[in-house]
DNA sequence: GGACACTGTTTTTTT
DNA sequence: AACAGTGTCC
């Protein structure tokens, strides 16, 4: 008889072999499924290749490693030898036997993550190499799970499941609304009401149990319950809501609880660090048995803002008994400069678990920090190193990353790339689908698929005018108070109210419309439908006869650019259904439609950047007040929540790291002074070299007699940029250039003005048209 | 009901 | 500087 321990030893040697591509902390992470475990992982620390790894584990052993039952023969002994030796033996049936204890299905597992993008890459590594299909495994994002569970249970918590989601600005609309219908517009601000409610139901504090602190702001409690009911009445949840309700769910019936702990026999949670403690009571009901895998990085929470709790990942051993915690240490991204500065930076914050990153890969380049006049010469430097990197060092455009603090950074470095023919891609803010016109077409297609959804329904009610207005609308609210009656059946019913008589006719023939577009939502795909109403409400000539042609052409394309994302919804989704594509809507993140092969530079928030790598990477507007943030400094732990968003901006750069900052930031419209960021201090200086931005204009050849150290300054500057005349000039007539809504035209003059330039361009589809060069964004082609 | 001018506010980060 | 919200007039 093999012993036990003889066994065991030969499970584990054969393990170790066939993950030898993990370093010994990743095994541990794989190996380790006996109870709750934390995956300290910093950044690039190989983290999702152990995570897929250990998905694959535990479908293919379960258990094996820690497994105590052993009643195996010296024969199964001598068959395990030779396993050891030879590979292909590994797939046999009796081979699996004696390695395998209680494998997961993969239909067991739950992985959540954090951005839509994470899941689908990580189902992507699953298919390919592991064979395991994505549809099987649920790798999805908090929010999406929640819709998942609460489409199928609604009815339990009173909500039907075709319910709508709302976005930020439905909630603030509606709290607006509650607002202003009590009068109360004085002294609450929707936002700020919001935000408190928001706040408190990421504690798990409901309307009823809400206690107002302070002496100001007493009607929230009020506002926070009539807001519920609202959206009750509305059968949609906010954002919050579709988790705080899905954990309201699984507490409160144990017919539901059983049968989704039934399903998700494994639990793995990525990005724990950035969960809040709703999210860590919506885990602990999931995973009650304490199988469970949380991955994190303490020293990357970034998200308090929002709730997030740095808690749940420093005390993830005392809420999870018996947890195991791994780390993963050993960096598999950055050159060791690159750690360095990343550990020297945030070495300054206290009550951290504690890590450090380390490479062996070689110091490779100094961080290159330059600190420019102003914003447009920010711009310019970066645009000269991001020719030059592609010159001397090969670096494509999508090597390169641009990151800052603000969204509205984006402006003046976009105005540089275009002025010299880079081409960039925009994450974040989402301005598109904030366009008047695409929240028209979207509230529509809430409304149809849930006509409930009162505050949708207002915003298209007179949209395009149908001579419904704000009397009418009254009356209606009225009549909904007095009756109970929700406001969409009183409209369908118009004639059945007598203070209604005036409108009834056109509020009728506005309900048979949604109805009948409902209706056939119901037998034809999601872009069939969007036609169909476009046509039916005379969407394009509404916009044609509100605008002037050159507005009317743009809003109509951008509609059509939204048919074509619904297109690419229905190629994509494997069931696809309008709802899907509004729930998609609604939960898509800024990187989620990141394509790294696209030939452009990226530009984003350092939030947004979180999870992703470039080989060089820009950090611009490192100034006192914009970074760290002026709001963040006299906040208790603001600035430990900034030096771990510097940390993360530091570490997603491979090989290269610039550094830029300004003395003369612009700030409403109004120039003012900046010093350097003090976390630029932080980072040891010999891992520095300061580049010096020469502002004269290039001077003909270097006079002899020029000291030695100017010299070398000179031929240090990575750029020497030519005082900043300006930017207009670099429009000349004859050049190809790209509009985001005409397309392609050639630059037939360029007329000089005072502080902007008259540009005519012939489009190739759109014809001449006069165009002001600030305004008009243009990419120069060629 | 709509067009227009004027005012005040905004910029922290987002599922 | 850009934009949303408000007020005024038609």
């Amino acid at each position: 008889m093999a012993t036990k321990n003889e066994i065991l030893d030969l499970r584990k040697k054969i393990l170790d072999d066939e993950y030898s591509h993990l370093n010994k902390e990743q095994r541990e992470a794989v190996f380790s499924n006996d109870g709750p475990l934390l995956i300290l992982a910093g950044a690039g620390s190989g983290k999702t290749t152990a995570v897929i790894s250990k998905i694959g584990y535990l479908i293919r052993y379960g258990n094996t490693y820690n497994s105590t039952q052993s009643d195996a023969t010296d024969d199964d002994k001598a068959y395990l030898e030779e396993c050891l030796k030879d590979k292909t033996k590994r797939t046999e049936q009796r081979y699996l036997k004696l390695m395998a204890s209680d494998p997961i299905n993969a239909y067991n597992l739950l992985a959540i993550t954090f951005t839509n993008k994470a899941a689908g890459e990580m189902r992507e590594r699953l298919e390919k190499q592991y064979n395991i299909s994505g549809d099987k495994l649920w790798a999805l994002t908090f929010h999406s799970l929640c819709v998942r569970i609460l489409r199928r249970f609604a009815d339990r918590i009173g909500f039907q499941s075709n319910f709508t989601i709302y976005d930020d600005t439905d909630s603030h609309k509606l709290i607006d609304s509650i607002i202003k219908k009590h009068h109360l517009s004085e002294n609450y601000n929707a936002k700020v009401v919001s935000r408190i409610i928001s706040a408190a139901k990421c504690k798990y504090v409901s309307a009823g149990e809400y206690v107002h602190e302070g002496r100001d702001l007493q009607q929230v409690p009020m506002i926070y319950k009539e807001y519920q009911a609202e959206l009750k009445n509305a059968n949609a949840f906010d954002f919050d809501d579709l988790i705080f309700m899905t954990v309201r769910l699984l507490s409160s019936n144990e017919e539901v609880r059983k049968t989704i702990n039934n399903r998700f026999q494994y639990v793995l949670v990525d990005e724990y660090q950035d969960t809040n403690p709703l999210q860590y009571r919506l885990v602990s009901l999931l995973a009650p048995t304490g199988k469970i895998c949380v991955v994190g990085d303490d020293d990357q929470s970034i998200y308090r803002f929002m709730g997030a709790s740095i808690e749940n990942i420093l005390s993830f051993e005392r809420q999870f008994t018996d947890a195991k915690v791994v780390r993963l240490e050993q960096n598999y991204r950055s050159t060791q400069t690159i750690l360095d500065a990343a550990n020297a930076v945030i070495a300054n914050n206290e009550g951290r678990k504690g890590k450090r990153l380390w490479t062996d890969q070689g110091p490779g380049h100094n961080i290159t920090v330059n600190q420019l006049n102003t914003q447009s010469e920010e711009g310019e430097y970066i645009c000269r190193s991001i020719m030059s990197g592609k010159g001397t060092h090969g670096f494509k455009n999508n090597d390169f990353c641009i990151l800052y603090r603000t969204n509205a950074q984006s402006n003046s470095i976009e105005h540089s790339l275009r002025m010299n023919g880079i081409p960039y891609r925009v994450f974040g803010g989402q301005p598109f689908f904030k366009r008047k016109e695409i929240q028209d077409v979207l509230a529509y297609l809430n409304v149809i698929c849930n006509p409930y959804d009162r505050t949708r329904l207002l915003r298209i009610i007179n949209e395009p005018k149908r001579g419904i207005g704000d009397t009418t609308l009254d009356k209606i609210s009225g009549i909904c108070e007095s009756t109970g009656a929700h406001f969409f059946d009183v409209i369908a019913n118009a004639a059945a109210y007598p203070e209604l008589q005036r409108s009834s006719e056109k509020l009728m023939d506005f309900a048979r419309t949604i109805k009948m577009l409902s209706d056939k939502s119901k037998v034809v795909t999601p872009s069939q439908l969007f036609t169909e109403l476009l046509a039916t409400v005379r969407f394009e000539q509404a916009l044609r006869s509100q605008y002037d042609l050159t507005e009317a052409i743009s809003r109509i394309e951008n509609v059509h650019e939204l048919q074509n994302n619904i297109l690419e919804y229905e190629k994509n989704a494997e069931e696809p259904t309008l709802l899907g594509y509004l729930e998609q809507t609604a939960l898509v993140s800024a990187v989620d439609n990141l394509d790294e092969n696209e030939p452009a530079v990226t530009l984003m928030t350092m939030h947004c950047a979180k999870g992703l790598e470039f080989d060089v990477v820009f950090l611009i507007g490192f100034e006192e007040g914009l970074f760290p943030s002026a709001m963040s400094v006299n906040e208790p732990g603001g600035l430990e929540e900034e030096r771990r968003l510097c940390y993360v901006a530091i570490t997603r750069a491979r090989k290269q790291l610039f550094i830029t900052s300004v003395r003369s930031r612009m700030l409403y419209g109004t120039p003012r002074p900046a010093i350097p960021s003090r976390f630029l201090k932080e980072i040891p200086p010999e891992l520095i070299t300061e580049v010096h931005h020469i502002q004269q204009e290039i001077q003909p050849p270097v006079r002899r007699s020029k000291p030695m150290h100017e010299r070398a300054l000179l031929t240090n500057a990575v750029t020497v940029i030519p005082k900043s005349k300006d930017t207009k000039t670099s429009y000349r007539a004859g050049q190809k250039v790209k509009h985001k809504v005409f397309g392609e035209g050639v630059l037939v003059s360029v007329t000089e003005m005072s502080s902007d330039s008259l540009l005519e361009v012939d489009f190739a589809t759109a014809g001449k048209k006069k165009l002001m060069a600030n305004f008009a964004k243009l990419m120069i082609i060629e």
